[in-house]
DNA sequence: ATACTGTATTACAGAGAATAGTACAGATAG
DNA sequence: CTATCTGTACTATTCTCTGTAATACAGTAT
Protein backbone atom coordinates (compact mmCIF):
# COMPACT_ATOMS: atom_id res chain seq x y z
CA UNK A 1 0.00 0.00 0.00
CA UNK A 2 1.31 3.08 -0.61
CA UNK A 3 1.72 7.05 1.08
CA UNK A 4 -1.00 8.35 -1.42
CA UNK A 5 -4.53 8.51 -0.23
CA UNK A 6 -7.31 10.49 -1.31
CA UNK A 7 -11.27 11.54 -0.35
CA UNK A 8 -13.47 9.66 -2.84
CA UNK A 9 -16.14 11.65 -1.24
CA UNK A 10 -14.52 15.50 -1.54
CA UNK A 11 -15.78 18.11 -3.83
CA UNK A 12 -12.00 18.43 -5.53
CA UNK A 13 -11.20 16.47 -7.69
CA UNK A 14 -9.21 13.61 -6.97
CA UNK A 15 -6.50 14.30 -9.47
CA UNK A 16 -5.73 17.49 -7.90
CA UNK A 17 -6.08 15.36 -4.44
CA UNK A 18 -3.06 13.51 -5.78
CA UNK A 19 -1.14 16.14 -7.14
CA UNK A 20 -1.23 17.88 -3.69
CA UNK A 21 -0.55 14.53 -1.73
CA UNK A 22 2.72 13.22 -3.69
CA UNK A 23 3.50 17.41 -3.39
CA UNK A 24 3.19 17.09 -0.16
CA UNK A 25 5.14 14.18 0.28
CA UNK A 26 8.10 15.20 -1.84
CA UNK A 27 8.32 18.65 -0.13
CA UNK A 28 8.90 17.24 3.20
CA UNK A 29 11.12 14.37 2.20
CA UNK A 30 9.11 11.29 2.74
CA UNK A 31 9.29 10.52 -0.59
CA UNK A 32 13.04 10.53 -0.96
CA UNK A 33 14.40 12.14 -4.91
CA UNK A 34 14.63 9.15 -7.71
CA UNK A 35 12.08 7.12 -5.51
CA UNK A 36 9.84 5.16 -7.72
CA UNK A 37 5.93 5.55 -7.35
CA UNK A 38 3.57 3.64 -7.87
CA UNK A 39 2.44 3.06 -11.64
CA UNK A 40 -0.66 4.76 -13.02
CA UNK A 41 -2.27 1.48 -12.77
CA UNK A 42 -1.55 0.06 -9.44
CA UNK A 43 -2.20 3.41 -7.67
CA UNK A 44 -5.63 3.23 -9.94
CA UNK A 45 -6.43 -0.24 -9.04
CA UNK A 46 -5.59 0.32 -5.00
CA UNK A 47 -7.64 3.19 -5.33
CA UNK A 48 -10.52 1.95 -7.39
CA UNK A 49 -10.19 4.76 -9.68
CA UNK A 50 -9.29 5.06 -13.41
CA UNK A 51 -6.44 4.98 -14.72
CA UNK A 52 -6.92 7.92 -17.00
CA UNK A 53 -6.89 10.16 -13.64
CA UNK A 54 -3.42 8.96 -12.11
CA UNK A 55 -1.98 9.94 -15.19
CA UNK A 56 -3.54 13.43 -15.18
CA UNK A 57 -2.06 13.72 -11.88
CA UNK A 58 1.24 12.31 -12.61
CA UNK A 59 1.25 14.08 -15.91
CA UNK A 60 0.27 17.64 -13.93
CA UNK A 61 3.48 16.57 -11.38
CA UNK A 62 5.77 15.79 -14.12
CA UNK A 63 5.53 19.88 -15.68
CA UNK A 64 5.74 21.01 -12.25
CA UNK A 65 8.63 19.48 -12.09
CA UNK A 66 8.19 17.32 -9.02
CA UNK A 67 8.71 14.00 -10.73
CA UNK A 68 10.18 12.44 -13.47
CA UNK A 69 8.70 10.03 -15.61
CA UNK A 70 10.20 7.50 -17.87
CA UNK A 71 8.45 5.78 -20.74
CA UNK A 72 7.96 2.01 -19.85
CA UNK A 73 9.96 2.57 -16.95
CA UNK A 74 7.86 4.09 -14.53
CA UNK A 75 7.42 7.40 -12.89
CA UNK A 76 10.06 8.96 -10.09
CA UNK A 77 10.52 11.52 -7.74
CA UNK A 78 12.73 13.92 -8.82
CA UNK A 79 16.28 14.28 -8.28
CA UNK A 80 16.70 18.06 -7.56
CA UNK A 81 14.61 18.41 -4.65
CA UNK A 82 16.09 21.30 -2.84
CA UNK A 83 15.19 23.54 -6.12
CA UNK A 84 11.84 22.73 -5.52
CA UNK A 85 11.98 23.40 -1.99
CA UNK A 86 13.98 26.68 -2.97
CA UNK A 87 10.88 27.27 -5.19
CA UNK A 88 8.37 26.85 -2.88
CA UNK A 89 9.88 28.30 -0.07
CA UNK A 90 9.89 31.77 -2.32
CA UNK A 91 6.40 30.90 -2.92
CA UNK A 92 5.03 31.06 0.68
CA UNK A 93 7.57 34.35 1.42
CA UNK A 94 5.69 35.72 -1.36
CA UNK A 95 2.22 34.77 0.19
CA UNK A 96 3.25 35.68 3.30
CA UNK A 97 4.42 39.41 2.22
CA UNK A 98 1.10 40.15 0.36
CA UNK A 99 -1.19 39.08 3.73
CA UNK A 100 1.38 41.72 5.59
CA UNK A 101 0.27 44.17 3.02
CA UNK A 102 -3.30 43.39 3.47
CA UNK A 103 -2.75 43.51 6.99
CA UNK A 104 -2.00 47.11 6.45
CA UNK A 105 -4.77 47.90 4.65
CA UNK A 106 -6.55 46.53 7.46
CA UNK A 107 -4.81 48.61 9.78
CA UNK A 108 -3.52 45.59 12.04
CA UNK A 109 -0.50 47.00 13.76
CA UNK A 110 2.88 45.54 13.24
CA UNK A 111 2.96 44.02 16.85
CA UNK A 112 0.05 41.93 16.28
CA UNK A 113 1.67 40.35 13.88
CA UNK A 114 5.12 40.52 15.76
CA UNK A 115 2.75 38.65 18.82
CA UNK A 116 2.00 35.21 16.18
CA UNK A 117 5.37 35.34 15.29
CA UNK A 118 6.44 34.78 18.70
CA UNK A 119 3.40 32.81 19.11
CA UNK A 120 4.17 30.17 16.64
CA UNK A 121 7.79 30.28 16.87
CA UNK A 122 8.04 30.72 20.34
CA UNK A 123 10.27 33.08 21.58
CA UNK A 124 13.90 32.06 21.05
CA UNK A 125 15.72 33.64 17.95
CA UNK A 126 16.32 30.99 15.92
CA UNK A 127 18.42 32.93 13.60
CA UNK A 128 19.35 29.57 11.68
CA UNK A 129 17.70 26.48 11.86
CA UNK B 1 -23.78 54.93 -12.47
CA UNK B 2 -22.47 52.62 -9.16
CA UNK B 3 -19.01 52.29 -8.00
CA UNK B 4 -19.55 49.05 -8.68
CA UNK B 5 -17.52 47.07 -12.10
CA UNK B 6 -16.82 44.20 -13.29
CA UNK B 7 -14.62 42.42 -16.05
CA UNK B 8 -16.82 40.56 -18.29
CA UNK B 9 -14.04 39.10 -20.17
CA UNK B 10 -12.49 37.90 -17.01
CA UNK B 11 -12.75 33.89 -16.29
CA UNK B 12 -14.02 34.48 -12.66
CA UNK B 13 -17.42 34.45 -12.26
CA UNK B 14 -19.62 37.88 -12.31
CA UNK B 15 -21.15 37.13 -9.16
CA UNK B 16 -18.21 36.32 -7.66
CA UNK B 17 -16.42 39.38 -8.75
CA UNK B 18 -19.50 41.59 -7.64
CA UNK B 19 -19.24 39.76 -4.11
CA UNK B 20 -15.75 40.71 -3.88
CA UNK B 21 -16.11 44.40 -5.10
CA UNK B 22 -18.85 44.98 -2.53
CA UNK B 23 -17.04 43.52 0.03
CA UNK B 24 -14.28 45.47 -0.79
CA UNK B 25 -16.18 48.61 -0.79
CA UNK B 26 -17.76 47.88 2.32
CA UNK B 27 -14.82 46.46 4.27
CA UNK B 28 -13.02 49.89 3.13
CA UNK B 29 -15.73 52.55 4.33
CA UNK B 30 -16.21 53.41 0.96
CA UNK B 31 -19.67 52.47 1.28
CA UNK B 32 -21.25 53.12 4.41
CA UNK B 33 -23.70 51.55 7.14
CA UNK B 34 -27.15 51.21 5.60
CA UNK B 35 -26.50 53.20 2.29
CA UNK B 36 -28.53 51.66 -0.36
CA UNK B 37 -27.05 49.67 -2.95
CA UNK B 38 -28.36 49.67 -6.21
CA UNK B 39 -31.63 47.36 -6.89
CA UNK B 40 -31.19 44.25 -8.29
CA UNK B 41 -32.48 45.47 -11.82
CA UNK B 42 -30.70 48.88 -12.27
CA UNK B 43 -27.54 47.64 -11.94
CA UNK B 44 -27.94 44.63 -13.71
CA UNK B 45 -28.67 46.85 -17.14
CA UNK B 46 -25.99 49.18 -16.27
CA UNK B 47 -23.77 46.54 -16.30
CA UNK B 48 -24.97 44.49 -18.98
CA UNK B 49 -26.20 41.40 -17.55
CA UNK B 50 -29.04 39.40 -15.66
CA UNK B 51 -30.71 40.36 -12.97
CA UNK B 52 -30.49 36.89 -11.71
CA UNK B 53 -26.37 36.98 -11.65
CA UNK B 54 -26.99 40.40 -9.31
CA UNK B 55 -29.50 38.28 -7.24
CA UNK B 56 -27.08 35.42 -6.57
CA UNK B 57 -24.36 37.85 -5.76
CA UNK B 58 -26.69 40.18 -3.36
CA UNK B 59 -27.73 36.86 -1.93
CA UNK B 60 -23.87 35.77 -1.57
CA UNK B 61 -23.34 39.14 0.52
CA UNK B 62 -26.35 38.99 2.31
CA UNK B 63 -25.79 35.64 4.08
CA UNK B 64 -22.47 36.94 4.85
CA UNK B 65 -23.54 39.57 6.50
CA UNK B 66 -22.00 42.53 4.89
CA UNK B 67 -25.32 43.89 3.33
CA UNK B 68 -29.11 42.82 3.98
CA UNK B 69 -32.20 43.00 1.91
CA UNK B 70 -35.75 44.43 2.57
CA UNK B 71 -38.27 42.87 0.09
CA UNK B 72 -39.63 45.41 -1.88
CA UNK B 73 -37.31 47.91 -0.54
CA UNK B 74 -33.85 47.45 -1.74
CA UNK B 75 -30.38 46.27 -0.40
CA UNK B 76 -28.24 47.91 2.01
CA UNK B 77 -25.49 47.62 3.28
CA UNK B 78 -24.94 46.27 6.90
CA UNK B 79 -25.32 48.41 9.58
CA UNK B 80 -23.00 46.89 11.86
CA UNK B 81 -19.51 47.47 10.13
CA UNK B 82 -17.29 47.06 13.28
CA UNK B 83 -18.22 43.87 13.47
CA UNK B 84 -17.77 43.08 9.77
CA UNK B 85 -14.26 44.28 10.30
CA UNK B 86 -13.47 42.42 13.35
CA UNK B 87 -14.40 39.45 11.34
CA UNK B 88 -12.61 40.02 8.62
CA UNK B 89 -9.49 41.16 10.61
CA UNK B 90 -9.24 37.87 12.68
CA UNK B 91 -9.86 36.05 9.51
CA UNK B 92 -6.50 37.37 8.04
CA UNK B 93 -4.81 36.75 11.18
CA UNK B 94 -6.02 33.22 11.15
CA UNK B 95 -4.15 33.28 8.07
CA UNK B 96 -1.11 34.61 8.77
CA UNK B 97 -0.98 32.11 11.52
CA UNK B 98 -1.72 29.40 9.27
CA UNK B 99 1.60 30.65 6.67
CA UNK B 100 3.55 30.97 10.08
CA UNK B 101 2.55 27.19 10.86
CA UNK B 102 3.48 26.50 7.16
CA UNK B 103 6.84 27.89 7.38
CA UNK B 104 7.86 26.07 10.05
CA UNK B 105 6.97 22.92 8.43
CA UNK B 106 9.07 24.33 5.50
CA UNK B 107 12.33 25.36 7.95
CA UNK B 108 12.23 29.13 7.38
CA UNK B 109 13.34 31.03 10.04
CA UNK B 110 11.94 33.49 12.41
CA UNK B 111 14.37 36.31 11.11
CA UNK B 112 13.12 35.15 7.49
CA UNK B 113 9.73 36.57 8.41
CA UNK B 114 11.02 39.35 10.68
CA UNK B 115 13.00 40.81 7.44
CA UNK B 116 10.11 40.55 5.41
CA UNK B 117 8.02 42.11 8.60
CA UNK B 118 10.21 45.29 8.47
CA UNK B 119 10.06 45.54 4.72
CA UNK B 120 6.91 46.00 4.56
CA UNK B 121 5.80 48.34 7.75
CA UNK B 122 9.19 50.31 7.67
CA UNK B 123 11.38 50.16 10.68
CA UNK B 124 8.93 52.00 12.77
CA UNK B 125 7.89 49.92 15.33
CA UNK B 126 4.10 51.50 15.41
CA UNK B 127 2.58 50.18 18.09
CA UNK B 128 -0.41 51.49 17.78
CA UNK B 129 -1.98 53.19 14.31
C1' DA C 1 -53.00 51.80 -10.53
C1' DT C 2 -48.43 51.96 -11.70
C1' DA C 3 -43.78 51.28 -11.15
C1' DC C 4 -40.50 50.07 -8.52
C1' DT C 5 -38.30 46.68 -5.07
C1' DG C 6 -36.52 41.62 -3.74
C1' DT C 7 -37.56 36.58 -4.33
C1' DA C 8 -38.49 32.00 -6.36
C1' DT C 9 -38.58 28.61 -9.94
C1' DT C 10 -37.36 26.48 -13.94
C1' DA C 11 -34.57 25.84 -17.89
C1' DC C 12 -30.54 25.98 -20.80
C1' DA C 13 -25.59 26.09 -22.16
C1' DG C 14 -20.94 25.40 -21.20
C1' DA C 15 -17.01 23.70 -18.76
C1' DG C 16 -14.76 20.46 -16.12
C1' DA C 17 -14.12 15.95 -14.13
C1' DA C 18 -14.08 11.19 -14.28
C1' DT C 19 -14.67 7.10 -16.68
C1' DA C 20 -14.22 3.63 -20.34
C1' DG C 21 -12.14 1.70 -24.09
C1' DT C 22 -8.56 1.12 -27.25
C1' DA C 23 -4.13 1.52 -29.06
C1' DC C 24 0.89 2.35 -29.33
C1' DA C 25 5.78 2.12 -27.91
C1' DG C 26 9.53 0.98 -24.98
C1' DA C 27 11.58 -1.89 -21.23
C1' DT C 28 12.19 -6.13 -18.69
C1' DA C 29 11.92 -10.85 -16.97
C1' DG C 30 11.12 -15.50 -18.22
C1' DC D 1 11.18 -14.40 -28.73
C1' DT D 2 7.20 -13.94 -25.67
C1' DA D 3 4.62 -12.26 -22.10
C1' DT D 4 3.99 -8.66 -19.17
C1' DC D 5 4.95 -4.77 -17.23
C1' DT D 6 5.69 0.42 -17.81
C1' DG D 7 4.06 5.37 -19.62
C1' DT D 8 1.49 7.78 -23.26
C1' DA D 9 -2.18 9.23 -26.55
C1' DC D 10 -6.69 9.71 -28.21
C1' DT D 11 -11.67 9.59 -28.55
C1' DA D 12 -16.15 9.30 -26.70
C1' DT D 13 -19.48 9.32 -23.09
C1' DT D 14 -21.58 10.48 -18.78
C1' DC D 15 -22.22 13.33 -14.85
C1' DT D 16 -22.09 17.26 -12.17
C1' DC D 17 -21.50 21.97 -11.27
C1' DT D 18 -21.77 26.62 -12.53
C1' DG D 19 -23.26 30.65 -14.65
C1' DT D 20 -26.70 32.66 -16.94
C1' DA D 21 -31.37 33.48 -18.76
C1' DA D 22 -36.38 33.93 -18.78
C1' DT D 23 -40.39 34.25 -16.40
C1' DA D 24 -43.51 34.65 -12.72
C1' DC D 25 -44.66 35.99 -7.99
C1' DA D 26 -45.10 39.03 -3.96
C1' DG D 27 -44.53 43.23 -1.28
C1' DT D 28 -43.87 48.40 -1.04
C1' DA D 29 -44.27 53.20 -2.40
C1' DT D 30 -46.37 57.08 -4.49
Amino acid sequence: MSLISVDLRSRTPIFEQIVACVEELVLRGIMKPDEQLPSVRSLASELGINPNTIQKAYAELENRGIIYSLNARGSFVSSEIGELRERSRAQLLKTVKENFQEAIKRKISKSDIEALLNEVWGDKDDTNS
